[in-house]
DNA sequence: TTTTGTATTATTGTATACAAATATACATGC
DNA sequence: GCATGTATATTTGTATACAATAATACAAAA
């Protein structure tokens, strides 16, 4: 075997890592409805692999509660209702503020770094309207946030959470108006954070929460 | 088959439900070791059973984070150092209050009557020092709360957050003191729930987690 | 002695086989 | 027509078989 391929082994993940990421994503995006049975044996067609994998996909989608088991008959889709993004923005507002201050208590200078490139970034994405590049960057400013909080607990919670509000962030971003206020939003935050001003930065990432909610919450109001 | 039988049916669990309480309750107890290796085939040896449940148990605990997967080699067992547990006090600060104000407002009557008895219960077993009674009335006061809260999010996170920390509040419901103390903070956030008085019933159940917390953190300097 | 290559062993990863449970279709009786 | 019982088909639950990967032991060379 030569070097090469001993200094970049190909990433080598499970079956089942793979399927859970495919189901998970087609229940947050929608694909599959509350209330859809999936099937192990037509899943397993689909795929194309054996039903050991998709179990195991299914049994952490049942851990995280996206599907609910029903034992002898598979499992049925729970997804989000309206009320569920609305609950999750409410707790985020209670735990991104504390996020934000720890990650100033314990941020590391590396990590302080990636977050101003990230933002400078976004700066550059923000004016060229690349909603994707956005969004990604976004779930990046914050996950770095969430791991310089040091807490696990945090991390894993907030994590999923924003994971789930994939979509809706996306059409926020796609409003040019929204995206600017969200840099300028994100600059304060890292200011916060780098003049080592807990408080601020608590208080600035629990503003950003509230007015991305009272965004959407605008948004529907206008869509009924 | 006698009719008994068929009115009380075992429940029928399937076997990785089993496994995956077996192996999550020795982890949080401490059983098995952050480090330790749990080997498939080993477990499915000493339970008795075929690897695949085993294996579905591991991807429900892996998911949870309490182990960690490496490919081709297994899992290796996470657990919960001192400042995961402090960290997890730090977080339940944030939303057990903002639980008990929601539960004030979407509580039924039942679970209301619930709650009382629950309350009373504990109160019975405060004067006999039963601990173990009081260990379970205890989560079953916060489960109600939780529940009545109206959000699955809440629910799943903070019956976690209770659930890992079984040992180490059995420790405090030990001393009759403290004993004494949680059930008049209960009693306090259920008048305020019966009430409908949402801040109070947040602030009460904000100062039960803190003294929760303080009692802790006294008894740890004591014994260093 | 240390290092390195190789054979062996053990473990996981996946597929498949079979048992158990459930749903479905259809016939039978009312 | 409607309900009920039964046979069939389908699906899940578990066990097992085989393949792939990684760890281990050991021998040979530097």
């Amino acid at each position: 075997m030569s070097r090469i391929d001993r200094n970049y082994p190909e990433p080598q993940r499970s079956l089942h890592g793979k399927i859970y990421e495919i189901l998970e994503s087609n229940i947050i995006n929608g694909v599959y409805k509350p209330g859809d049975c999936l099937s192990e044996s037509k899943l397993s067609e689909e795929l194309g692999v054996s039903r050991t994998p998709i179990r195991e996909a299914f049994r952490q989608l049942e851990h995280e509660g996206l599907v609910v088991y029903k034992p002898n008959r598979g499992v049925v889709v729970r997804g989000f209702s309206e009320e569920d993004i609305q609950d999750i923005y409410k707790i985020r507002l209670m735990l991104e503020g504390m996020t934000a201050r720890r990650a100033t208590e314990n941020i590391t200078p590396e990590q302080l770094e990636e977050l101003k490139e990230t933002i400078e970034l976004e700066e550059f994405y923000t004016n060229k309207n690349d909603v994707k590049q956005l969004a990604r960057l976004d779930s990046h400013f914050h996950e770095i946030i969430y791991i310089a909080s040091g807490s696990r607990f945090l991390i894993k919670t907030l994590r999923k959470f924003h994971h789930y509000l994939g979509k809706i962030r996306s059409i926020s971003l796609s409003d040019p108006e929204r995206a600017k206020k969200t840099l300028i939003e994100h600059k304060g935050i890292f200011e916060s954070i780098q003049s080592k001003d807990r408080e601020m930065a608590e208080i600035l990432m629990e503003q950003h929460i509230r007015n991305a909610t009272r965004y959407i919450e605008k948004k529907k109001d206008k869509a009924e």
